[in-house]
DNA sequence: ATAGTAAACTAACAATTGTTAGTTTTCATT
DNA sequence: AATGAAAACTAACAATTGTTAGTTTACTAT
């Protein structure tokens, strides 16, 4: 419906410039309306935000769960959140970008709620790290640095795909594997 | 003296709302003055921008020039531009933050400024990734997918060396570099 | 055709924005 | 003590901001 359009044209726009720079009378020329007109469909910019946000950072909450409560093993399991992060960077870049950029523009309950979170999905990274280290699958570098090094790469991916010659997302998937297991260096 | 002094508070503002979220006012108070004497320094909001985000651009520019035209190996490329990453990181993490997010904030000519520069720098490391390829030094991956999973970690570096358990440099330096190039697996 | 609702509109508001003009203060040097 | 410059101040501006109130249009169902 209409309530959807305008977050979906309102994540564009924030992507570009970010929320603050965005105002409510780019979004409706975005849409051929006036400003007033949005206020037939949502309460607030805000509301925008946070609708653009907190359906995303949920659904890496519950994927991230369902992952640490898996069998898997830890090569397997990490390579679930390398999936994770391609689809939803393939389903909805401009809101990833939103989420990555914009989140602390959230206010008190919803801010809270998204920082928790962002940091019980690191908590649970940093778990499944720790226990391939301890089953001698991983290397016993810095957790920090492994945890960080893979997330940067993994949260930025809507920075750059789609853009030049990247690959189909079948060859994206196996070579973001490669790269963040084992490396670029023929050793 | 003043003028630098106010690039240094705004950049630390910029970096946790982004430049468009900040008023001159909220620097103004930050500095325990009001708006309108920032202006006996400097000559715009945008000129803050501008004096935060050009001179590390062009650093990086520098010294990615320099180790493109040294006689170094592939790998030694690589680890001194981890090193230039790491830096700068260290130096100056809220221009860095400031350069990454509010960059198209940037206007006219110093906007296609520092777009060339770093259009040119990720050129620069593209070409060294595929000399290594061919040399045989670099798996023959996909090459973007190379370029931007080690340029993303480079580039977010800032968002959390300094928080929790850090490494200090040296040991960050090395897991850094054992990490974007050997990866995290045991083989 | 009529009624009713969804969704656009115009007009305006109060607050906030970057910035300017003109004035006063601070303070080191003579 | 007097001078001059640097750097703060007060006051205000024009433009832009998110948002509201009230009105008109478009369209669907009776």
């Amino acid at each position: 419906d209409r309530k959807t359009e305008i977050v979906t044209v309102a994540a564009k726009l924030f992507k570009e410039k970010g929320y603050s720079a965005i105002t409510m009378r780019d979004i409706a020329q975005a849409m051929d309306i006036k400003a007033a007109s949005l206020y037939n469909h949502i309460k607030s910019k805000q509301e925008i935000l946070v609708l653009i946000i907190i359906e995303i950072a949920e659904e890496f909450t519950v994927t991230m769960n369902d992952v640490v409560l898996s069998n898997d093993a830890t090569i397997k399991k990490i390579e679930k959140i390398i999936q994770l992060h391609i689809d939803i960077t393939l389903r909805n870049s401009d809101a990833l970008a939103c989420l990555n950029n914009d989140w602390m523009h959230l206010a008190d309950k919803q801010l809270t709620y998204f920082m928790k979170m962002r940091e019980d999905y690191e908590e649970n990274f940093r778990t499944i790290i720790k226990k391939g280290i301890v089953d001698g699958d991983i290397k016993n570098l810095n957790l920090e640095v492994i945890i960080f090094s893979t997330l940067s790469t993994l949260r930025t991916l809507y920075l750059w795909y789609g853009k030049k010659k990247s690959p189909d997302p079948l060859v994206l998937k196996s070579n973001m594997i490669q790269v963040l297991l084992n490396g670029i260096v023929i050793q």
